[in-house]
DNA sequence: AGGCCCAACTTGTTCAGACAAGTTCATCGG
DNA sequence: CCGATGAACTTGTCTGAACAAGTTGGGCCT
């Protein structure tokens, strides 16, 4: 939090935050910000550039910005770590290692890891409860060169990511999600407490380091009624996607 | 697309997408390309900067940046219109209007639109198929000032959007999407030829122009066997967002 | 009252330069 | 052989300036 213009962007986000700036008002003009903060106008660009990516601000040539929303999104760390996640919202995440085991890397494991065809990868089980209700399946497989920290992990602990940081000093940088519902199957339902076919969230993703090193992919199933994902959007920043599903193609 | 740097950024988007720079290789320097097309290392940077919020490529300081995803994201335009998403991959979409009529606003209705209580807005539900199966139940809800130009669109305009941009100029510029599945209920199931209880992903979205100003909400729910949402994401650059359901608060 | 036009304002684009901070790699010394 | 050092390279941050392009609102004319 060095950089001049992340404090800058830091300090609108609460000010749009405790309502300062209003959803629907405009911001102050760029030249009347930078004289206010004291720096150019080009980093004052810089920090709403930042919040405009968010989906907080609205641009338009010419005229004053808009506030589109309130709400601020939540750091890529929360959206990684499920126990992080759980602790920003003050409530307490747990996590239980159903099965960990070795297996050769399929060609999907392999494109998706960037590993060569039968390198040995750690797949593992989890389940993850939220305020004392299980919540979430993860069916994660680790790329081999992570897979030994991984295992040294006890069964229970409540985060993976955050372990991995402190151990390993690995920190996750960048993800792709793909998104869509799946009815619970026969082992999904026991171990969420909930009934065969009722509907789940899936999410399958694939998280790499700062590098593009692929850490780990995983297809996680969230049970509907207890988490949901949101996305902001807008012209020149288009994050999410629609894709046909493989019965379409 | 007048601007330099967004010439530029399309000319890298293609070459990723050409493989003339391959997933993991390395991008040349900011200084390299600045004299390659002839502009400030500024410039290049805010090329650089949209492929990066597109999650293309990858930054740390020091080190060159490295070629993250090979496939381009959709433009906003295609997520929001389901008939240019379709023609985009060369499939016909078709529409169908079941019901549409005026209701007085709710306070979620109002809140959502940013009208006053009360206010007559317009629910339409939609069928829309997809290369000749049904895909897709829309249930929108459209603000006062925008619903006399929706009424006037024939039952079965494919495309609702475009329409819109035609006769009125209307452009949707900003969209938040909160994604979770459902069950399928009794209407969903008939109107979209699947069985009761086959999970659906449910897509509740605003949707804003330029200026802030809400259009439209919609609750969309596709069939999870024919379409899915795929989300880029990095640190510095968070669009999605996990959210507790209703049940858990 | 209604419509038109222009001036003031605001954001978008681009440049050139300077320094800070992190990475990479080859060289040197143990 | 291995580790440490440092120079070269690369990205990040910031400035100050100038012009282009779009929006807004007030004043003027009909």
């Amino acid at each position: 939090m060095a950089a001049r213009h992340e404090e800058i962007a830091e300090e609108l986000r609460r000010a749009i935050d405790r309502e300062d700036y209003t959803v629907g008002s405009l911001l102050p003009a760029e030249t009347e910000l930078a004289a206010h903060y004291g720096v150019s106008r080009g980093t004052v660009r810089q920090a709403i550039a930042a919040l405009t990516t968010e989906g907080l601000i609205g641009s338009r040539q010419g005229a004053r910005r808009v506030v589109l929303a309130g709400r601020r999104s939540q750091s890529f760390t929360e959206l990684c770590s499920f126990a992080q996640w759980a602790h920003a919202m003050g409530r307490e995440a747990t996590g239980h290692v159903v099965s960990s085991a070795y297996h050769p890397a399929t060609p999907e494991d392999s494109e998706r890891l960037q590993l060569p065809l039968g390198t040995r990868v750690l797949h593992i089980l989890r389940v993850r409860g939220l305020g004392g209700r299980r919540v979430l399946l993860e069916r994660t497989v680790y790329a081999d060169w992570i897979a030994p920290a991984v295992e040294r992990i006890e069964p229970e602990c409540p985060s993976v990511t955050q372990r991995l940081y402190e151990d390993e000093g690995l920190v996750f940088a960048y993800g792709e999600y793909l998104i869509d519902a799946v009815a619970a199957g026969a082992q999904d339902a026991e171990l969420l407490g909930v009934r065969r076919t009722s509907p789940l969230l899936r999410v399958r993703r694939v998280t790499t380091t700062r590098a593009g090193r692929p850490v780990e992919w995983s297809e996680d199933r969230y049970r509907s009624d207890a988490v949901s994902f949101s996305v902001h959007n807008s012209t020149g920043n288009n994050a999410l996607a629609r894709k046909t599903g493989p019965a379409m193609s």
